[in-house]
RNA sequence: GCCGGGGUGGCGGAAUCGGUAGACGCAGCGGAUUCAAAAUCCGCCGCCGCAAGGUGUGAGGGUUCGAGUCCCUCUCCCGGCACCA
């Protein structure tokens, strides 16, 4: 054995042993139980960043672990191929969008395989290959055919100057990226999923998913939004006749306290209304600006207008005034909303703002309202009585809601209704770098799907990216063709799919990538059985992904091709990674940013920081915040780097270590040295112990000092730790401190006997095996160099030995009236009787209760006592 | 704005079911080794205090024998908001 740690050597000696033994690979074998772990395939956007890195390394430790459980393991890995990054990339280095995207996923690979993950690469799968997305067509054609997709008009940002549809991220402060010119919404016409159709089913399966972390399952129940109200109607005239303005509600308990209805400036009714006023005219054009965004609409300046026009509140008759409010969204519910200044918040500032009447209708007999106290009223249940409401007073929400609704019924002015958030999936994109929409546009036939034998509908790759509008509706070659159904001259779809869709249903494929025969096979019933046993990915996916994810296996159900019907078993989401910022600022006030490799940080005589420079010319630069590595803030670390410097190993051990998965880390390049300094002193300590000989590692007590009996202890409560953390726990730091704290007490045990190097050698052999997962090139070798011959990518995980774990005696806490005063060592069999004695004896505990008798003893088993006085 | 999550030493974090706050590591300080340095090894290390002790988990309040953990109010930070992926 080598006595120097030479990452790079054993690194890549363990690398081609794992290859020459094909440990990776993962073959439909029904002798043990399987386990598919997946982590979210990455967009090959150029090179591997950390946050990469930190996603298939804890997969990794997963899918390793799980193999030393004697389970089979599937671990693949592909390419989500798809996006506008590679547009961009076209656009400012006059590349093809599928060179760039090609030269990316060759770097990024080559760089994961430096990381020694355990894939099977046989299964990669790249989307933007019509191998992938032909398949994607296919599903395409009969979903429409089932009518699950539909066209519509939708709302998109429109940049006048550059004459092309803008992603939000494309939109800044309301203007388009490129352009500057101010954005516009615009209504055109998409392909919808209608994954309103599953809402039910999607929200109420989430119960079962209890392998998901709760705050997702809540994110996105919240998402779906189930509500539970009535859609009622205010009566109106118009050309003689009586019409009904329709609003959706779930508060009909505050009916009464209606004071004016406020619609959409979307709205039919405000159209007609602005047609004889040019004021209002001007107001729904203005509405007209900005972005879709639904985050820009909510926290926009709430404005209005009234259209003049009044309908009749449908149980008192009373005028109503309608207005047109910019805060209403005409996608949601009606359109339209009923407003109660006193009881809502948002229709309160309103109100307030344009002088409109407040009305109170809830609350508690003998209390008043105050427009200071309106919060008070709303929603407080446990008062929430109807008040000012002629019949209703004294009902309770649920009662109030009941009745209203029934007198709406017989009216016919209102019914019970489920309204869902969640909307139909807008599936269209004006975007050349995408999957083509397999669907002819034929003046006889309207929309016709490309039939089977023509798919796939294959993107061209030699193309002219300009930045304004869609590449493929300037290219006859690809949009001229002929009707599938009738044969005459047809247009084809220039619109292509949104990537989300690529990423629903890619975690089926893997089952069956060389299929070219169908879209999935039996494989997928193996692999898949149960769900993926574990899927791992940023919490940034919490919902959109996830979701889309969720449907797409429940659309591939019903389509008859698999049984499955939710996808993940077991969910970690993962924290981002983060590291510090620095910049200065130049004359015009512009920031500019410098890596924090470029930048050395000064501490005080304690070690706290106490201002940067930059290296290069020592001059102060400002210490910014601690964000999300990225480029616009120049604080990202490359991996590659490390790993040339360090190993793979390293960088691995440091991101487990650093933080548990699912919370942000922080990047520290120090604490990389320390990771490093921790592999090297176990190899170290491995080293000396092989140069004194390997030997039969110890397999009980028998012969062993006191001391060396609480090692071994301490070796197998270790065992048991890890097993719960890589387990159960999925908490890594903690795992790796357990086998830190083992390594200090080796070290401070003496093991000079042969009872003692024996023990050593159960020790070393199953720290090797415990550090595997994460450190698997260090665990291979020191294993092998331990146990001669021996290969930890085909061994089992260690297990406790119950008799190690047996202890005589235990230590408890004395506690006298809450505060800590001492401890006591007592038979671990003892009993509370004489605990509380023991207790109560100690010096500890007559120090501190002055004389006093005790008033009450608490003992908690194995824990301690609390003695209140 | 809405939905979700978070805030613990100089720093990353630990405390798993309400029971020893600060495991493990980093930084720092002191020492050994060395001609010297690197590396390594040993010791100290929340804050106040000479000590006894007091105090301490974003702020304020509550429940409890006991609260970082549960409840209420507030505050700051992060993620998502349907065309970034």
């Amino acid at each position: 054995m080598q006595e120097k740690y030479i990452p790079a050597e054993i690194e890549r000696a363990a690398r081609t042993h794992w290859q020459a033994t094909a440990a990776d690979r993962a073959l439909e074998a029904d002798d043990k139980p399987k386990y598919y772990c997946l982590c979210m395939f990455p967009y090959p956007s150029g090179k591997l960043h950390m946050g990469h890195v930190r996603n298939y390394v804890i997969g990794d430790v997963l899918a390793r672990y799980h193999r030393m459980l004697g389970e089979n393991v599937l671990q693949p890995m592909g390419w989500d191929a798809f996006g506008m990054p590679a547009e961009n990339a076209a656009l400012a280095n006059k590349a093809s969008p599928a060179d760039w995207t090609y030269q990316n996923i060759d770097c990024m690979k080559q760089q994961l395989q430096l990381l020694g993950l355990s894939i099977d690469w046989r299964r990669e799968l790249t989307t933007c290959r019509p191998e992938y997305y032909r398949w994607e067509q296919w599903l395409f054609t009969r979903l429409f055919e089932k009518g699950l997709i539909y066209k519509k008009l939708g709302a998109v940002n429109w940049d006048p100057v550059d004459q092309t549809v803008l992603a939000n991220e494309q939109v800044i402060d309301g203007r388009g990226w490129r352009s500057g010119a101010l954005v516009e919404k615009r209504e055109i016409p998409m392909y919808y999923m209608k994954i309103t159709a599953y809402a039910e089913e999607l929200l109420s399966s989430l119960d079962t998913l209890t392998g998901w972390p709760e705050r997702v399952r809540l994110m996105q129940k919240n998402w779906i939004g189930k509500s539970v109200g009535v859609r009622l109607a205010f009566p109106f005239e118009q050309d003689g006749e009586t019409q009904k303005l329709w609003v959706f509600t779930t508060r009909a308990d505050t009916l009464m306290g209606v004071t004016f209805v406020a619609v959409a400036a979307e709205h039919p009714l405000a159209a007609r209304a602005a047609e004889n006023t040019p004021e209002l005219a001007a107001f729904i054009e203005e509405c007209k600006k900005g972005s879709v965004a639904e985050a820009d609409l909510a926290t926009m300046e709430k404005k209005g207008m009234p259209t003049g026009l009044f309908a009749r509140h449908p149980l008192t008759d009373e005028k109503i005034p309608v207005w047109v409010g910019n805060y209403v969204l005409m996608r949601y519910g009606e359109g339209a909303v009923m407003a109660v200044p006193a009881h809502d918040e948002r229709d309160f500032a309103f109100a307030q703002k344009y002088g409109l009447p407040i009305k109170q209708v809830i609350g508690a007999a003998n209390e008043t309202f105050s427009l200071d106290g309106w919060q008070e009223w709303y929603g407080d249940k446990s008062r929430a009585v109807c008040v000012n409401s002629g019949k209703y007073d004294g009902l309770a929400h649920a009662a109030a809601v009941e009745a209203i609704a029934a007198d709406l019924a017989k009216l016919e002015l209102g019914e019970r209704e489920v309204q869902w958030r969640l909307r139909d999936w807008g599936i269209s994109r004006q975007r050349y770098w995408g999957c083509p929409i397999p669907i002819v546009h034929c003046e006889q036939c309207g929309d016709v799907h490309v039939p089977d034998n023509e798919l796939p509908v294959r993107l061209p790759e030699n193309v002219d990216i300009t930045g304004a509008g869609s590449p493929l509706a300037k290219m006859p070659e690809f949009y001229e063709t002929t009707c599938p159904k009738c044969g005459k001259p047809a247009r084809r779809e220039t619109d292509t799919l949104d990537t989300f869709v690529e990423s629903s249903w890619y975690f089926l494929r893997y089952a069956c990538p060389d299929n070219d025969e169908a879209m999935l096979d039996t494989r997928v019933e193996y692999w898949c059985a149960g769900g993926i046993d574990q899927y791992i990915g940023g919490i940034e996916h919490a919902i959109l992904h996830l979701l889309y994810a969720r449907f797409f296996t429940r659309l591939i159900r019903d389509a008859g091709l698999i049984r499955l019907a939710e996808p993940f078993k077991n969910l970690l989401t993962q924290g981002m990674v983060v590291a510090p910022t620095f910049y200065r600022r130049d004359a015009n006030g512009k920031e500019q940013w410098f890596n924090p490799a470029e930048v050395e940080i000064k501490t005080d005589e304690r070690g706290r920081p106490a201002g940067a420079t930059l290296k290069v010319d020592g001059q102060p630069v400002v210490i910014g915040g601690i964000e999300k590595m990225s480029k616009s803030r120049n604080n990202g670390i490359a991996p590659q780097t490390l790993i040339d410097q360090y190993g793979a190993d390293t960088v691995r051990l440091f991101m487990m270590f650093a933080a548990p998965p699912d919370q942000s880390l922080e990047w520290s390049d120090v604490g990389v040295e320390g990771a490093y300094r921790f592999l090297r002193r176990v190899w170290k300590l491995a080293h000396t112990h092989v140069r004194r000989g390997v030997t039969a590692a110890s397999s009980g007590n028998a012969g062993l000092t006191e001391s060396q009996k609480d090692l071994r202890r301490k070796l197998h409560q270790t065992i048991n730790k890890t097993r719960d953390d890589y387990g159960r726990r999925q908490q890594f730091n903690t795992a790796i401190a357990a086998v830190m704290e083992l390594l200090n007490a080796c070290d401070k045990t003496d093991l000079s006997d042969a009872a003692g190097h024996a023990l050593a050698q159960e020790a070393f052999e199953a720290v090797a095996l415990m550090l595997f997962p994460i450190v698997p090139h260090i665990g291979q070798t020191l294993y092998a160099e331990l146990k001669p011959g021996a290969d930890a990518a085909r061994a089992a995980f260690p297990q406790a030995d119950p008799d190690a774990l047996a202890q005589d005696e235990v230590e408890l806490m004395i506690q006298v009236g809450g505060k800590l005063r001492g401890s006591l060592t007592i038979a671990a069999h003892a009993d509370k009787t004489a605990i509380e004695a023991a207790a109560l004896n100690s010096e500890a505990a007559q120090k501190f209760m002055d004389g006093k008798p005790a008033k009450k003893v608490v003992v908690v088993p194995g824990r301690l006592v609390n003695i209140v006085v």
